[in-house]
DNA sequence: CTGAAAGCGCTTACAG
DNA sequence: CTGAAAGCGCTTACAG
């Protein structure tokens, strides 16, 4: 391997004046300079970037920790975080959870011993061993998706989107309408979905019966499966909200083998805009979140994080955007 | 931060001590490593991981270059792959190409400089300068999906999987078979593909005109443009064969678009076996690659490398599924 | 404008 | 079983 030293050699210099060229810092002589750039030219040298983080104390690396790396959220979510990174000279370090609450806690002590400059946690619970975690953390955190109060956080109006969501069905003249959510560890989808769709019901006077309440684990089949309950509700509903496309997908299947029209019968939406929701007819009604945005917001926050800007937001809500098709 | 020194210090050892515990090597007092692990614990102390690379020069992370990240395939990838490297300590550092030539370059030297002990590349093509790069590597370099003649590879057998896809429609009564693949620049999925197909219509001695042949770029909408061109042709396909799902959708969408019933007047059958191909209805017929299995397989690929055995085999050529549906 | 020297936090022969 | 010392490849005051 060959290192600044030999370099320093072969252009006749010290290494000090090579680092000099390397880092473009300090005066080098025009003449040394050029030497320098020469010999690094033809041998093709590279600076080993360990020497250089430990004597720095920097990485240029973020280590983000996903629940899931099969999912169509995740990958534009770093996909957006990519975009930002990549002109910065920052570079990506990714480890997965596989929704496996133990496992987000040791990676965040993992990446901070690989010392990585920050990390970007794309969180699904708000437990309290984690938040503690986070805080203790020696490098900077930025969360996604879940707010967590003193930590910089990037998430949807998952409350907002949901009353939306909700009151678009009531214009549309339904009024059973019924839900499928998820666990409530997950605060955005579990939590604040569920809460928009309750009170906008109560806004409009609506009685959600419970046999109207479904829960489901995101999957397409557990989305199947609380329909397929809630088809069975003493009262009929003549709409129905998932919490996730996928669970909506899951509905939508259901009530369709169940020999009901969409949306002559029952109204579906969901929260998500995946391509399959898109795709099959009648394509369902969902709202869009924008990922990549999410991502490089994230990553713009970690960026003034890093340059020790003090001031930044200490969260930033995005945006949703009601993608209205046949479903309703 | 809190080093090694600390601990020796605060341990009654020297740090010459303290690694042989940290690293479980050579010979250690119990009575000494239980003092030294009490103070580990109790500082929370983690040794630099820079400061050992420096001196073992390991790090215990694989680069991997992904063509895009927002797909399913590469997040499918990348899941096996870190299936096996989780288990034996090693960690992903991920860069995407955005489909970018110039970018698969790139980030291969990058890589070498963040000093990864080996690099994944998912690749698109074989392009004669990539392989040099390949080839010039400091680090072990495994290629998933296309087929580098003296580089250890992960295939699919995309000219069987073609040939089989062809032979179904052929013994289902098609004859008139129309194709959308891709620019040839991918070998796999743009020539392999393409030549199976051909081939097995040779073989039954059908007669290919031009018309029947289509050309995308991946997108379903570059399918749907395919098709539509391909529904002009003076002499009527009763079956589509596109390279991808993607495309495929876009056929299919087409089809029906044009009033045509599928199976009925016209079968489409695909690659990839994506989500939104088995919930369309007609469902869409396609091939099933285990991508899962490519990264496993491509993780173990280079863990052997990594422990110097030499007599790894060139390239993997991994099984594939056909999935029959309704769309034929 | 340039270089000698110290030091970043580890590991590893070597000597005891 | 243990420790002093050298060295991994860099950067950065400091002195000139």
């Amino acid at each position: 391997m060959i290192t600044i030293n030999d370099i320093a050699e072969m252009a006749g210099v010290s290494r000090t004046t090579v680092s000099r060229v390397i880092n473009n810092t300090g005066y080098v002589s025009e003449k040394a300079r050029r030497r320098v750039m020469d010999v690094i030219e033809e041998t093709g040298y590279v600076p080993s970037q360990h020497a250089k983080s430990l004597r720095t104390k920097e990485t240029k690396i973020i280590g983000v920790i996903l629940p899931k790396i099969s999912t169509d959220t995740s990958s534009r979510t770093v996909n957006g975080m990519n975009s930002v990174f990549e002109d910065v000279g920052y570079q990506i370090l990714l480890t997965t959870t596989d929704l496996d609450q133990q496992k987000e806690i040791d990676h965040l002590r993992l990446l901070q011993n690989r010392q990585v400059d920050g990390i970007i946690l794309i969180a699904t619970n708000m437990d309290q061993k984690l938040v503690d975690e986070i805080k203790a953390s020696k490098v900077p955190v930025v969360v996604v998706g879940q707010e967590m109060v003193g930590v910089p956080s990037v998430i949807f109006d998952d409350h907002a989107a949901a009353r939306r969501m909700t009151e678009l069905l009531i214009e549309k003249g339904r009024r059973s309408i019924g839900y499928i959510g998820v666990d409530e560890a997950d605060h955005s989808v579990g939590v604040q979905r569920k809460a928009g769709y309750l009170e906008t019901m109560a806004y409009h006077g609506i009685e959600v019966p419970d046999a109207w309440m479904g829960t489901g684990d995101f999957s397409i089949d557990s989305g199947y499966e609380a329909m397929a309950r809630m088809l069975e509700a003493p009262v009929k509903v003549d709409a129905v909200f998932a919490a996730t496309d996928r669970m909506g997908l899951g509905a939508w299947r259901c009530i369709r083998r169940h020999g009901y029209d969409i949306p002559g019968d029952i109204a579906v939406v969901g929260i998500g805009s995946s391509e399959t929701s898109r795709f099959i007819e009648p394509a369902l009604t969902t709202i869009e979140y924008e990922h990549e945005q999410a991502g490089s917001e994230a990553a713009r926050m970690m960026m003034q994080l890093l340059q020790g800007k003090k001031k930044i937001p200490d969260k930033k809500v995005l945006d949703f955007k009601l993608v209205e098709r046949d479903s309703i």
